[in-house]
DNA sequence: CAGTATCCCCCCTGATACTG
DNA sequence: CAGTATCAGGGGGGATACTG
């Protein structure tokens, strides 16, 4: 974000879309608010960032729509994360990062995770692309459509 | 990607995916290429990359396995850039994007996109989250389960 | 703890020129 | 057309010190 060449209006709904959370630690931020991060000093050791590069990212994220800050839960005068309805919208996202990841960057031995169902701990079923009457698409069945 | 603090063992698939294809350049032609994209200076021309830069990022992205080349389909003395499988994989993190950003970016009077059935034009049902058993789940419903 | 302020490096990135 | 080589700048990003 705040790049040179801004790629908002270039009509493509996904450059638009990096060019708000396209940067390096955004995503990342975001990741650990849907886990629960909520703390400034929780997001700084989490994620090995610097504090002034965190400070940045939060205000921009913040200005964005994605996080919005409210009074510390625990009563002290400190401020938290939460992500927005907007900022919610991005899980999506990111359990599509998780899912080809796993698919394709790991070993067969290395250690996974997975999302299950909070609480039954039932698995949580693969993420694909289907038509409005179910079918399950391919990425080559489908094309853009200006409206 | 090459930065100077690699998240890939950091043990959480996000990131490592954004290792991988986390940089401001490598989502946007691998967008190109699903929509056709295959030659050098289209890829250049389309994205407004500098040579280098595009360059750079197109052997990055061969390394790590997410394009191949191929020689050129016009019989010309040149190569093609063309997806992989492990590629094509990312079409739903791209579908994800392009559906949070028409979401969420777009003001009601600006044009659309759409992604639509190849041939028939029929809609593409939204991308979601489901349980095996077909129930719709939301991000609160779900956690990440170290196996 | 939660930041802000400062310093500074280095690499990303663009521009241009050059080659096959 | 498809790159490679080189140069120059700007800002991303880390480290540290400082404040409340």
């Amino acid at each position: 974000m705040v790049k040179r060449v801004s790629l908002w209006d270039a009509g493509c709904p996904v450059a638009r879309a990096l060019d708000v959370i396209g940067d390096w630690w955004s995503l990342l931020i975001i990741r650990d608010a849907f886990d629960g991060v909520r703390r400034f000093s929780e997001f700084q050791t989490g994620l090995g960032i610097a504090k002034g590069m965190l400070a940045t990212r939060l205000r921009d994220l913040t200005e964005r729509g994605i996080l919005e800050t409210a009074p510390a839960s625990d009563g002290s005068a400190y401020r938290e994360y939460v992500l927005t309805e907007k900022g919610r919208g991005l899980f999506l996202v990111i359990v599509a990062l998780r899912q080809w990841s796993e698919d394709h960057l790991y070993s067969a031995d290395e250690p996974r995770s997975a999302l299950v169902e909070r609480g039954s701990g039932a698995p949580v079923a693969r993420l694909e692309l289907i038509a409005e009457d179910g079918r399950s698409l391919g990425w080559n069945d489908t094309e853009v459509k200006k409206t």
